[in-house]
RNA sequence: GCUCAAGUGGCGGAAUUGGUAGACGCGCUGGAUUCAAAAUCCAGUACUUUCGGGUGUGUGGGUUCGAUUCCCACCUUGAGUACCA
């Protein structure tokens, strides 16, 4: 009997659908085991072999917990909201909630057909009015909400209320916007509505606030920070200009520390723990104020190196500090004006990419220095980031690159403070020095120093500790239409929120998916979106009309990608709830997710926003736990291999009547890479291989033109690469060109000549030729995305399974190829056939191949080959090393053939060890050995050391470290014993070559190895 | 520039606490089967050699009886980050 896997495959991909195997229930005896893949968003393109790699693992995972008696949660959804299918809609009209239940669809049947063992009874999807309900109710929640420093966490604005209406803010110590006004209680209690609701905004941890932003005119919409990538948008690669406007924002800030600090204690990959530090940005210092004499003014500056006060020898302002107008001198006006302008005029990509020009410009203006009081000037300068610190610096030079060239730049004096050489280079380092020419300061270390010169600060007013972060508040509308619509109305241009009950305020029908013509975002089109806060309901006002009383605008703004996700994996704990986000048993059963597989390009998005979701859920009671992810592992991106051809294009360059001309011939040549290593990509036709340039000239000058020169200069050529979809590219790197003739998009290499090394073959003269491999990232964009549609169709889910494992450690990156999976997938064949007639029966001549597993005992053999690969497979396991256990399987199999092993003792268990990798074969082979429920929850086969005791070792002698053979002794042999054995081995005689060994070193049950 | 990760046959990769380097698979070579091919099976396959041996885990050093593994310096590649005061 064949193994005929499509059959198997679709089979008990029925049953477990049928049966609901792998639904997880919220209540157990067992202990809960939670595996989650990294949320996919539904593209258009469907699912490549890059996708399911992470999917396979974790499947992998969680059907070996089922094995160990574990109650499993592996469910699986959508992050439907998003800008591919909004783009989509903009160009074709088409409702991007039609486009997503399309694609949505094409990865529901390409996920089924991998065989995973999800439950879809818990299947949610952001852009469900079920789902986003209880994201605008966590808005809401955050928006009455403020942190409280002193207990280190968020609250209920009621809290805050009732302080300020007891004894105003000046106690509060609040996580809030800066500069928010002090008031008592009697104040407080004589403010308006109005006036209390504006303030309390300032302290809510989303709120309303007029913001620089990044904003990308091709996409219509704000970017945050790690939307954007090199200075354009990580989509599309559009520009990206800032922006003043009112935006919703997350008070992220608030919980930097805590951020930080629960980095220690997740079990993530160090990268990515490293890159959400460098994130979060702390730094410890000072903040230092400077008084301009004669002026009101004070300008405060943030610095890691208050020791260093007195090495300053100016101080630079950004260009779009507010103090900039204020303190200028008339003289210098001019110059300053032209500066700023110029600096604004820049494009921030411009300003990153050009980090060596050194600029800035004197503003007349000094400031004192708080100890000695001389005068410090004051210059500007773009180096300096408005949006870090205070938007100003305490240059200096003597310990920092940057103070130190502006200064040579613009020949401003160096004072060293430092007892080290700083002639050269600025003494940026932190240790081995003693501080000198400082006052007070002088002789003191990094350390001692800093300490000191906050506490004299603190004495006179000057300054105090201070820690910063370069973690800003996330920026939290977006001026697009699919996404969750805010529940939020005005009024009187104040926000007020929705109460929970009437929630999910549902995103409204619009004519067109762009903005408005008065700019506003795609909402504005709506017919109906008012809220009538009487009935509690969404209502329509005509345009034009004024809105009765009681009737208030919605909020025209939706939600950016990353809300739906900050919180999914908990909705996953009871998904159909429709009361709460989930049930507290549910979420204390299930409590957070124990292992988590995806990307490493979420580092600083969506793996930073959920964690700060969770805490702040974890703050005001929802949550028991504060981290979303105990364990996190970053699978490898699988590369695509590009097919390339490269096309030369020849052109004659001559003299006519006009003057010069040239003109481009009709033939072109395909070539490939390595052909064309060392040429450049154009230039004349002599530096071709002699074997091309020959044919090609006798080529160029037969052809016939209209347009005749009378002398001909030179004969040129120029490469052209083309990348050929992978489809059509074979085992070999051959294409066939009669493949090529069939797609429009090639019809320069249809009708081109070939050149393959030896021959030039004219056109239609040959039928295949040889493209080069080249290793990129798998995109449609490279046409060199392969499916897995079309590999389970040939070889098998379970070979698909296997081979993604066996390729190499899930977390490296790695090219896909082709090569290796008929290794694979014979070795299935072969576990196949062991499962039938045995090779014994065979010789008797019984012919066919009946399925055949006998109830005679194992052999020793088989038995040690059984417990050696449970042992390996479940280390394996501890160390999510999936590749070298498929290797093992392949040893086992390789093993089990050879000893001819048909007994149930062995064959039995060695279904359920291969079941995780391989569960259709394993549930058929299964069925046949007459069990009758599913293999999903067979105990793992217990691992039995006595199986795999030896009585005797086969030593390696090694002389001086090198291995020179192998000698069999019993196990039981004492040191001395084994030295005897093998010092009287005329091998040992050979090796030493008459030699008198110096020492020889004995490690019983290992090695020896013999000195001299 | 800074931070991190990784360099092992023709290729993907293995060697879990320092103890037989190259498991397993691909590819390649030879053979069996076949009219032939596919499929399957068997044998071989790091390099080199005067067939005794010699050399080999990016390079150079060190520690050790013994180093792919530990330490130092360097080279290369990849990823992240970038005027953060």
């Amino acid at each position: 009997m064949k193994y005929h896997f499509n059959d198997i495959e679709a089979k008990w991909q029925k049953f477990w659908k049928e049966n609901q195997t792998f639904k997880a229930e919220n209540q157990s005896d067992k202990e809960k085991y939670y595996v989650l893949d990294m949320f996919p968003y539904p593209s258009g393109a469907g699912l490549h072999v890059g996708h399911p790699l992470g999917y396979i693992a974790s499947d992998i995972y969680a059907r070996y917990k089922r094995h160990k008696g574990f109650n499993v949660l592996h469910p699986m959804g959508y992050d439907s909201f998003g800008l591919p299918a909004e783009q989509y809609a903009i160009q074709t009209g088409q409702h991007p909630a039609i486009t997503t239940e399309t694609n949505i669809n094409r990865y529901r049947e390409q996920l089924g057909r991998i065989g995973f063992s999800f439950d879809w009874s818990r299947e949610v999807r952001t852009s469900n009015p079920d789902y986003y309900k209880w994201t605008q109710w966590i808005f809401i929640e955050l928006f009455h909400s403020w942190y409280n420093k002193n207990t280190d966490k968020a609250e209920s604005i009621d809290t805050l209320i009732s302080i300020f209406t007891r004894e105003g803010n000046e106690l509060v110590n609040a996580v809030c916007d800066e500069n928010v006004m002090l008031f008592t209680s009697e104040m407080w209690n004589s403010f308006d509505e109005e006036q209390q609701q504006k303030i309390l905004l300032q302290y809510r941890l989303t709120y309303l606030a007029e913001t620089e932003v990044n904003w990308c005119p091709a996409l219509g919409t704000v970017l945050a920070n790690d939307e954007i990538v090199n200075g354009v948008s990580e989509r599309g690669g559009h520009p990206v200009i800032r922006k003043k406007m009112t935006q919703w924002s997350m008070r992220i800030t608030a919980y930097a520390q805590r951020l930080l600090d629960g980095l220690q204690k997740i079990d993530w990959p160090q990268p990515l723990k490293d890159s959400q530090t460098n994130w979060i940005g702390k730094s410890v210092g000072a903040e230092v104020k400077f008084q301009i004499p004669n002026s009101k003014f004070q300008i405060p500056v943030f610095t890691t190196r208050p020791d260093t006060i007195f090495g300053v020898s100016f101080m630079t302002l950004a260009p779009e500090h507010d103090l900039v107008k204020k303190i200028t001198t008339p003289e210098q006006k001019e110059a300053v004006e032209a500066y700023v302008e110029q600096t604004a005029k820049r494009s921030e990509r411009e300003r990153m990419a050009d980090v060596k020009t050194i600029s800035g410009v004197f503003t007349g203006a000094y400031a004192e220095h708080p100890f000695s009081k001389e005068p410090i000037p004051i210059w500007i300068g773009d180096y300096v980031l408005a949006s870090y610190g205070t938007g100003a610096v305490m240059a200096v030079p003597c310990g920092d690159e940057r103070d130190y060239a502006f200064a040579k730049h613009f020949n401003i004096p160096i004072p060293n403070i430092f007892d080290q050489d700083i002639s050269e280079n600025a003494f940026s380092e932190k240790e081995g020095f003693k501080i000198v020419n400082s006052d007070f300061l002088n002789g003191l270390s990094y350390k001692e120093a800093t300490t000191k010169a906050i506490e004299a600060l603190e004495n006179i007013g000057q300054g105090t500790g201070k820690t910063n972060y370069r973690l800003r508040d996330a920026v939290f509308s977006r001026q697009r239409y699919w996404g969750e619509p805010f529940p939020v109305y005005y009024v009187n241009g104040l926000p007020k929120t929705i109460d929970p009950e009437h929630l999910p305020i549902r995103l409204p029908e619009v004519e067109k998916y762009l903005p408005t013509e008065d700019g506003q975002p795609p909402l504005g089109r709506a017919k109906k979106w008012h809220w009538d806060a009487t009935n509690n309901e969404v209502v329509e006002v005509k345009e034009g009309e004024k809105p009765p009383s009681g009737v208030w605008g919605l909020e025209l703004n939706t939600m950016p990608g990353w809300a739906g996700s900050s919180w999914y994996l908990f909705r996953y704990m009871d998904a159909q709830n429709e009361n709460e986000f989930a049930s507290k048993e549910a979420l204390e059963y299930w409590q957070n997710v124990d292992l988590y597989i995806g990307g490493s390009e979420h580092a600083t998005g969506h793996l930073l926003y959920s964690r700060f979701w969770t805490k702040f859920l974890h703050d005001r009671g929802f949550l028991h736990v504060d981290e979303p992810f105990k364990k996190l592992i970053n699978q490898g991106m699988i590369l695509g291999e590009s097919a390339i051809i490269n096309v030369i294009i020849l052109k004659t360059l001559g003299r006519n009547s006009f003057g010069d001309e040239e003109r481009v011939s009709p033939n072109t040549i395909l070539i490939n890479n390595e052909l064309i290593k060392d040429l450049p990509t154009n230039g004349s036709i002599n530096l071709l291989p002699e074997k091309l340039k020959h044919p090609i000239k006798a080529m160029l000058k037969n052809e016939e033109h209209t347009l005749k020169f009378i002398e001909i200069t030179s004969f040129e050529y120029s490469i052209v690469p083309q990348r050929i979809d992978v489809s059509l590219v074979d085992l070999h790197n051959l294409v066939n060109l009669k493949e090529i003739h069939n797609r429009r998009m090639y019809t320069e290499i249809a009708k081109s000549s070939y050149y393959d090394g030896e021959n030039l073959w004219i056109k239609g003269d040959f039928d295949v030729f040889k493209v080069s491999r080249e290793v990129e990232k798998m995109s449609k964009s490279k046409y060199n995305v392969v499916s897995p549609d079309a590999i389970c169709e040939q070889y098998g889910a379970d070979t698909l399974r296997m081979y993604e494992m066996f390729l190499g450690p899930l977390e490296q990156a790695k090219p896909w190829n082709m090569a290796g999976i008929t290794g694979v997938h014979s070795f299935l064949k072969k576990f196949w056939k062991l499962y039938h007639t045995s090779p014994s029966l065979l010789e008797r001549g019984s012919g066919g191949e009946e399925f055949y597993v006998s109830n005679s005992p194992a052999s020793i053999k088989s038995l040690k080959t059984l417990h050696k690969t449970i042992k390996k497979v479940e280390e394996d396991m501890g160390n999510f090393s999936f590749n070298t256990s498929v290797s093992t399987f392949m040893i086992a199999v390789n093993e089990l053939t050879a000893d001819q092993c048909t007994s149930r003792e062995v064959l039995d268990p060695l279904l359920i060890l291969i079941s995780p990798y391989a569960p259709h074969i394993a549930e058929e082979l299964w069925s046949k050995l007459g069990h009758t429920t599913s293999i999903a929850t067979a105990p793992f086969p217990q691992f039995e050391e006595k199986y795999l005791v030896e009585s005797t070792k086969a030593y390696p002698i090694s002389f001086n470290g090198k291995m020179r053979f192998t000698l069999e002794l019993p196990m039981d042999l004492s040191k001395q014993a084994i030295e005897r054995e093998v010092m009287a081995n005329e091998k040992t005689m050979h090796y030493l070559e008459g030699r008198i060994p110096k020492k020889v070193i004995v490690v019983p049950g290992k090695i020896v190895n013999i000195v001299g």
